[in-house]
DNA sequence: CTCTGCTGGCTAACGATGTTAGCCACCGAA
DNA sequence: TTCGGTGGCTAACATCGTTAGCCAGCAGAG
């Protein structure tokens, strides 16, 4: 209305944020205190603080917090999908085990930008087009079949969350547990 | 230290809360808010004001906000545990897809309790004992195997949580996805 | 060289949130 | 009749995302 905010005058970039130097540094202090210190940890104060800067500042760059975690998002995602299609490549045999595998690797060793990633409804319309279904391809492949591979996608985040949750008893076996899983996938995939 | 509170002075009940008429009458307001507007409305300002007090004096009945949470929790478990032992009671036959389905259902009829159910860490010792065990059982007596439990929950789950947060794309066939993956499951009980 | 306008900071504030401290009216029992 | 517990209240605190409005610096235009 007023004054042109100095986001709005630029293309339409998907997440209505064009990548500048300072926007590359904000993100990149977010993913350090993400993966540092967890998503309550994410505020815009402590970001600003991190940064040498305060709060109010950080919306000269981005419209909103979601913007920022936006950024981080993609970021995972393009993460994943490299991490599935090198599993896929050294593991022809059985890609339905390397992706399961994958996947649980990355949620374990990233697990608070896998909840920021997984957690919440996602707005697709603000992420960068075609990611998601980048790192969606490589299980599609493995299994053959939308729906099973909807249901192997299904039970790997539903083992991790579980047991980032710490749903499961302190003695499970939730290693057995994906295997089991895995196979049943695997079974289906190879007999259907 | 200076006055007792009205809470620890009972006995060690789950919540450390004693079941007073007035709590029931909280917990109630409390989950209607839940039901009909969602995990975020229910604060505990709103919730006094739909029993026309104030925030504060909710602390002369719950100790904290989660309490009064639990007590929610809890009534969604014992729902759970109710509809899986009528529903295995009521398909000997097929108890895996028979839970699945039951699973699905109280999901949807529910899904701001189911979200707060199990999105979370759950405080298991502020729970009733066994309860979680109860909810349980019936999908471990329908797969015969922990392991395979725990893989089926799990994928039920995902499902879930990924359709809640409409993760799936919106012409996404989510039933086959069910379908595929329960017989998966099946399959693996059946066969293991 | 001067002016102008954008960039990217700042302070102050708003309306939420959960929670605590401290006060007090009521009411039942001793 | 007194006394203490029950269950209200107001006021306040820290923290959250976010907005309004101000201003220093600097680059480019005249």
């Amino acid at each position: 209305m007023t004054t042109p905010s100095t986001i709005d005058r630029h293309r339409p970039v998907p997440n209505g944020v064009a990548p500048t130097e300072r926007r590359r540094q904000i993100v990149e202090a977010a993913l350090t205190i993400l993966e540092r210190e967890g998503g309550s940890a994410l505020t815009m104060r402590r970001l600003a603080a991190a940064l040498g800067i305060k709060a109010s500042s950080l919306y000269k760059h981005f419209p909103d917090k979601e913007a920022v975690e936006l950024e981080l998002i993609a970021l995972g995602f393009r993460d994943v999908a490299e991490r599935f299609e090198r599993a896929v490549r050294r593991d022809r045999r059985r890609p339905v085990r390397a992706v399961a595998a994958t996947y649980r690797a990355f949620a374990h060793e990233r697990p608070h930008l896998y909840r920021l990633m997984n957690e919440r409804p996602l707005q697709r319309e603000r992420l960068p087009e075609g990611l998601e279904a980048r790192a969606a391809a490589p299980l599609l492949e493995a299994t053959g079949s939308r729906a099973l591979a909807r249901a192997a996608w299904a039970m790997a985040h539903g083992l991790v969350m579980l047991e980032l949750n710490g749903r499961f008893p302190p003695d499970a076996d939730v290693d057995a547990a994906w295997a089991v899983g895995v196979t049943a996938i695997e079974r289906a995939a190879d007999g259907g």
